[in-house]
DNA sequence: TTGGCTGCAAAACTTTTGCATTGTC
DNA sequence: GACAATGCAAAAGTTTTGCAGCCAA
């Protein structure tokens, strides 16, 4: 890849007259640490209590992901938990997920099929795509004995 | 459609030994009285300010929420200004959505394609389908202007 | 030096819950 | 008459914001 994630989220600052602070330093280098997918409770609990000097407050990282989302470096995947849940958007091929009902496991996958349906739908609507989610829920492979009746959200024993 | 909503919604609440309420009645006639999209707020506001003897509480419709999408008569379909969007399950065929980012309009879509597209990826992976959600994003017909650079929330002026 | 940024605490919002009362079956 | 449901108010949980002090450019 070319240009860093900071690097890159240096540039869309300068675009907008903001600045590379310490913290925003921190946030973009431990987003990027790892491909997991996270939520915004998870990342405040590794950073908002660090004691190494490197600690970032609780708004401070929710200002820092809606302006990371901005930058198009990351982008909100799906919810779990009544939380929003990220992932990479910045170097990191298109793609959607499979979501255990069960486990909560996210599986990736990439159909340049489905690409190719929405262009073709969006065409005639007239519709101008920006982009897309698309979760699809079920049972993952490990999880998959069947369920009760009916897709309930977590309250299967 | 063989069996109305209500009584889909009376029989859902036997096979669990509950009841159907007053309360009970008038939001699942309230919910079905139009196809449009809403979210919890929406139909609080219509049903937590009558005056004439039909107004039920913002806890029961909450709960009411939850048990009609149990009972399978709704879905959650979207999110926007961080609510969940629900719509007609019951009675109504399978479809995805285009979203507008600017006039945040909902247009429907059906595409077999798609269907047939998750089932191939499922397959892959082991995973059982149980549902799936798709918005797709972007500029409907009517707003379909560049917008300044990339896709953002509502701070467009 | 200036204007943006951080951290804190408080607020804002949506959704859930405990409990006394009411009502369905 | 038993037990589920309602309404209220309070709580819970996530995300946002006002403001004083701080810091990057």
């Amino acid at each position: 890849m070319a240009v860093s994630p900071e690097e890159k989220y240096r540039e869309f600052l300068a675009t907008k007259n903001q600045r590379m602070t310490r913290e925003r330093a921190i946030i973009v280098d431990e987003v990027f640490s790892s491909h997991e997918h996270f939520d915004a409770e998870q990342l405040i609990q590794r950073l908002a209590q660090r004691t190494d000097g490197r600690r970032v407050s609780r708004s401070t990282i929710y200002r820092s992901l809606a302006l990371l989302e901005e930058a198009g470096l990351i982008r909100r995947v799906a919810r779990q938990d009544d939380r929003d849940v990220f992932e990479h958007d910045y170097g990191y091929p298109q793609h959607d997920h499979l979501i255990c009902n069960r486990c909560g496991t996210l599986l990736e996958f990439h159909s340049e099929e489905i690409t190719q349906v929405l262009e073709k739908v969006a065409r005639e609507h007239g519709f101008r795509i920006e982009g897309h989610r698309l979760e699809v829920n079920g049972l993952c492979d490990r999880c998959c004995r069947p369920p009760e009746t009916r897709p309930k959200k977590l309250n299967l024993l």
